[in-house]
RNA sequence: GCCUCCUUAGCUCAGUCGGUCAGAGCGACGCACUCGUAAUGCGUAGGUCAUCGGUUCGAUUCCGAUAGGAGGCUCCA
């Protein structure tokens, strides 16, 4: 006898025993197939996903999960991961098995083989699968004994070990996906069983749970392959990683394949080049970008803006080289602690090791103890853009994002404790507005805190850092996300995430609160009582690098950066040789209003033009031809293909400048 | 750093199973055309096929190393 409830309408059931979710889920949903799996919750127990072949006891309460829900496409990929997996041992009997766990928007699977995967490799292995889900094998779930499974996976090694590692009683770590073949309980097989003949034609040890059969997975497509390190670390075997993407339909799937492809389109590698915007010179370096005038327009748009925002909201500026001696970042403790994401230092002056600089707070440091400081000078707000150079892995390398030269929007902010709190929350208005204004809208916060294996200073120390950015944060009403361990080793963070026009996120701004460094460095102020006390110090930086950000928004605007921001805000079109010359005095006309205009004078026809500057994605077009030079007047085309003909002068200039004035980011 | 793949004209790419195969489009340049909202026509120039080394009678093509790039893994102060 059973009791099952449902989502909306809260139904109580009493069912034979013996009957199944599935069944029961056929009986209320009848003609609905769109639940695959249910979420279990037993007498007093956690809630659990299940399989629907599971039968109900007595009191279960259960509810539907449906296969487009984001538990339903987990277990959908989890599923479709499996039939992959099969299909690889039936293309390649001597691959071993990894793990195979979903993950955002799809799943992989991990194999052991002779030889990597090749693209024609992947083709063979999808027909394989859409045999296997033709075929509607059955999902059946079997637990097992440790010592059962053993001898039934004796021929797979790595599984082997995954049971090792359930049965010593080790949590099994849930970063490397591996929990999803081991939970913390039982131990389960599952059985593929073929829908006509109940042969069992695969299985694999797996804690579940799945569809009911392949039958239910409607689109799948493999992406790449790749290697992968067994559980994630360096120092164990590299395995052979197919990647796929699963979808509760055809249409999700395509929907899926056409973000991607935007994303491609997108990409701030491809624009920076198409828009001749910045280069990565092979003769430079890796991750070492030079910008090219119309990318150095958009930069010093941005720092410009930057600097008259801070300048605003009471900071001061600073300078420092990009080389120091080693002795500085002893003493602030990067090279304790960074050291090998440091460029390696040159030697100078008879064996002084100097170093190019990493982060610039050490050197704000060094300007806060020039001299006395007086507790009404607080909170002193330093800020620089600061270039600073990492030894990024030359495998980790990436266009403007993960650059090995890049220049940070860099502030420290010297602080008492009382005045940290207040001082935090303003810099969060500062930064969230400052992002806004350069177009981005949608943000989430995320908390990193301590890693108690990197990091220095006391508990109450990290404690009380921790707690004051977690108010902070909350008062701020938007969703905050914990990441543990993710802190820096002098303090915790709060980073700023944004998404961009196609729902991606990026983490921009990050704030850091830092009792360490100002130990460190000796830092004191002469408060009221004329004793010496020790600042906070408060890290920020909030395009994150300014290169970085320069990406995010190209990005963003899919490089129709909005008109305060374009390399060239207008380019005239004359419609023959003729109008040139009235042309060059609009242009005058905008020029003199600080407005970047070209006239395109060339040899090329006017549709030609058009098309040049429709593609170079220049926000107004002035075209002239002799309707318009008698009436003294223009007529545009915007970016989107719209018109408005027969501008007198006057009027289309002001338009422009109040678009750019205004810094409109449409 | 590790794995797989890639590198042919400024850009995007064809091509050579080792022997007149170094090609196209765009771009650049020249000439003609003077045109009302996304490509006018004709012509010219550009490459020791990433670099270095090896195999071979002969290498852009095969092998190796190096550099740079892509996708992952690891990392990301």
């Amino acid at each position: 006898m059973t009791i099952d409830r449902l989502p909306d309408q809260r139904e109580e059931r009493t069912v034979t025993t013996g009957t199944t979710i599935g069944q029961l889920f056929a009986e209320v949903f009848a003609g609905d197939r769109s639940n695959i799996a249910a979420r279990l919750r037993a007498a007093a127990a956690e809630p659990i996903l299940v399989d629907l072949d599971r039968e109900l006891a007595d009191g279960d309460a259960i509810e539907p999960v449906a296969i487009d829900s984001e538990d339903g496409r987990a277990i959908l990929r989890h599923s479709t991961a499996h039939v992959m997996a099969q299909a690889v041992q039936e293309v390649f009997p001597e691959a071993k098995l990894g793990i195979g766990p979903p993950i955002r928007d799809g799943f992989y699977y991990d194999f052991q083989v002779e030889r990597p995967f090749t693209p024609d490799d992947l083709k063979t292995i999808e027909q394989r699968m859409q045999a296997i889900v033709k075929q509607g094998q059955r999902f059946s779930r079997r637990p097992v004994s440790d010592e059962a499974a053993r001898q039934e996976l004796a021929g797979e090694p790595f599984k082997l070990e995954l049971i090792g590692l359930k049965g010593s009683g080790n949590a099994v770590s849930t970063d490397d996906g591996a929990d999803v073949e081991v939970g913390g309980g039982e131990l389960t097989i599952y059985d593929n069983i073929d829908a006509k003949s109940g042969e069992l034609c695969w299985k694999d040890l797996c804690r579940g749970p799945h569809l009911p059969t392949t039958r239910n997975i409607p689109a799948f497509k493999l992406m790449r392959s790749a290697a992968a390190y067994w559980r994630g670390s360096e120092k164990n075997p590299q395995l052979q990683r197919i990647y796929g993407t699963a979808w509760e339909s055809k249409d999700a799937l395509k929907a899926h394949l056409d973000f991607l492809a935007e994303a491609e389109k997108r990409d701030h590698r491809k624009l920076g080049a198409e828009l001749d915007l910045f280069s990565f010179p092979t003769e430079i370096g890796s991750g070492l970008a030079v910008f090219h005038p119309k990318g150095a327009v958009i930069r010093n748009e941005m720092e410009q803006y930057s600097r008259q925002r801070h300048v605003e909201s009471g900071y001061e500026f600073a300078y420092t080289p990009h080389a120091t001696k080693g002795t500085l970042f002893e003493l602030s403790g990067h090279l304790d602690w960074y050291k090998d994401g440091m460029y390696p230092p040159m030697q100078l002056d008879d064996g002084v090791d100097y170093y190019l600089k990493p982060m610039n707070c050490p050197m704000h440091n060094l300007i806060f103890r020039s001299r006395g400081r007086s507790y009404r000078e607080l909170p002193l707000r330093l800020f620089e853009f600061g270039t600073v150079y990492r030894y990024e892995k030359s495998g980790v390398v990436h266009g403007l994002t993960r650059a090995r030269g890049f220049t940070q929007d860099d502030a420290h902010i010297y602080c008492t404790r009382e005045q940290m709190s207040d001082e935090l929350d303003s810099l969060l208005t500062f930064v969230l507005d400052l992002l806004r204004d350069y177009g981005l809208n949608d943000f989430y916060l995320e908390l990193s805190t301590r890693d108690p294996e990197k990091s220095i200073g006391t508990d109450e120390a990290w404690a009380e850092a921790t707690e004051t950015l977690r108010k902070v944060a909350l008062k701020r009403g938007l969703d905050l996300v914990d990441d543990p361990g993710g802190a820096a080793f002098y303090g915790p963070k709060i980073s700023v995430q944004a998404k961009d026009a196609i729902g991606r996120t990026w983490q921009m701004s990050t704030i850091q609160l830092d009792f360490m460094e100002p130990g460190l460095f000796d830092l004191a102020y002469k408060g009221s009582d004329g004793a010496d006390h020790q600042p906070v110090m408060i890290h920020r930086a909030l395009f994150g690098s300014i290169e970085r950000f320069f990406a995010v928004l190209l990005e963003h605007y899919a490089g129709a950066f909005p008109a305060w921001l374009a390399p060239v805000q207008v380019t005239a079109i004359p419609i023959t040789d003729a109008h040139v010359p009235y042309l060059h005095e609009v242009a005058a006309k905008l020029r003199s209003q600080g407005i970047r205009v070209e006239v395109d004078a060339s040899d090329d026809r006017m549709q030609k033009k058009i098309r040049n500057a429709q593609k170079a994605k220049v926000p107004f077009m002035l075209i002239a031809g002799e309707e318009d030079v008698t009436k003294g007047a223009v007529s545009f085309r915007y970016r989107d293909g719209s018109q408005n003909n027969g501008v007198p002068v006057d009027e289309a200039v002001a338009e422009i400048v109040e678009a750019v004035r205004s810094r409109r980011n449409d």
